[in-house]
DNA sequence: ATCAATAATTCTGTATACAGAACACAAAAC
DNA sequence: GTTTTGTGTTCTGTATACAGAATTATTGAT
């Protein structure tokens, strides 16, 4: 396993406001805040059994995160992203992934390529149960952890941030058998390049990846369910 | 001028919690609160003449923000940078301004470009009269427009972010004339490029530039006044 | 005089209180 | 019937209050 939490990695934590944080990402992400909503402080801090002056703390430090907006006497709304965001995004995801696969090809340790290797074949195992959820999961993880070999603490968090705001769409993941089979197959190239340490490789794969992945929310977005 | 409101871009804005992230934004960056200081909330709440809420408010979206630390009941302190973290982020922003200098050369608009010409110019006159201060703003003006070239908001909102980190380390500035001689000179190799639309010399002056602004802070590492 | 233990103080973390803006609903005017 | 206006409610924004942890000062012992 990578020592990568998620979004930021701290030696001790603040236990109230990481807790609320912790929650209000999943409720985001599950989809129990759908965007636009308008989060009601007096309503969820109850719901979570806090005041609301921790809790408006976690949403300001939301708000910087990017998942909520924050609109002026009207409190925050969950973040809608458009077509054209989550585009931006996907890519400024794809440059980094390439960057960090290039960088990870020279000067990554084999036990580190290892660790992406074993995390792939767990993958594969999902795959074979079409378990969607732990497939999801572990897709997320092999991609930060191709992130994390190039050992770079900035591009890790920049990445994790990125990857954060695009859970809830990715979530959905409604692709066919075939696409799925798709990734799939582009995955086991990635880990072979990546084995292979063949820089000009990864980067190329990485980079179709991200674009198919596009393709694949972009389908959602313009025949929105 | 890019309508690129540094940090973040949003209609309208919250009166008093923006009051306060700027005065604390500045008072970091201008040194004036020193990295590892802890940030009294009674103390500052006074200074900026709110109470204790908004300021904590504030205090977590910097957090988020990667300017501040949150420590357990000890509050915030400013967070300090060793070199490797500072390398790691010279490094993400070099592959974000090439990538972005290299989608710029082929989908800026003329008059996009004209405007970073024209920052330049502007630098150029500062560069002249020696005003190492509007040197510097002008300098951050021009890497902000350039990316802002790409038409990315994503991009942009990371490259942001990254730079309002390293302001409070690049803005020392103790760089001697030769050397400010040569960043004005890379600059020149830059718009040229630009205005050529030659993107693989584009992103190879850039990368050079960071490397090269690296090298330019690492020696304030090595030999910490 | 130095150090340890303890007391006093400060500061953080959380809850609550209050003022004003936004919102919802109902009644009146057109 | 539709729009407008007025009123009551809800919710945000900010200040304040209070409990507990951390820090500092003080006192006692060696």
């Amino acid at each position: 396993m990578t020592d990568m939490p998620d979004t930021d990695a701290r030696i001790e934590r603040l236990p109230l406001l990481d807790a609320i944080l912790s929650r209000l990402r999943d409720m985001i992400i599950e989809g129990q805040l759908p965007p636009g909503t308008r989060l009601n402080e007096g309503q969820i801090g109850q719901q979570l059994g806090v005041s609301r002056t921790p809790l408006r703390e976690a949403i300001k430090y939301l708000a910087s995160e990017g998942l909520v907006e924050l609109v002026p006497s009207r409190g925050a709304v969950v973040k809608q992203f458009g077509a054209r965001e989550v585009r931006d995004m996907l890519e400024v995801i794809r440059i980094l992934e390439q960057q960090a696969g290039i960088i990870a090809c020279t000067q990554a340790t084999d036990a580190g390529i290892a660790e992406v290797r074993a995390l792939h074949d767990q993958m594969l195992d999902c795959y074979a149960r079409r378990d969607r959820m732990a497939y999801y999961k572990l897709n997320q993880a092999i991609h930060t952890a191709i992130v994390a070999l190039a050992d770079n603490g900035a591009l890790c968090e920049v990445h994790a941030r990125l990857q954060t705001r695009l859970k809830r769409i990715r979530f959905i993941g409604h692709e066919g058998a075939d696409k799925w089979a798709g990734a799939v197959a582009e995955h086991e190239q990635m880990i072979l390049a990546l084995e292979a340490r063949e820089a000009e490789g990864l980067s190329e794969i990485l980079g179709r990846h991200l674009t198919l992945a596009w393709d694949r929310v972009r389908a959602e977005f313009d025949a929105p369910s």
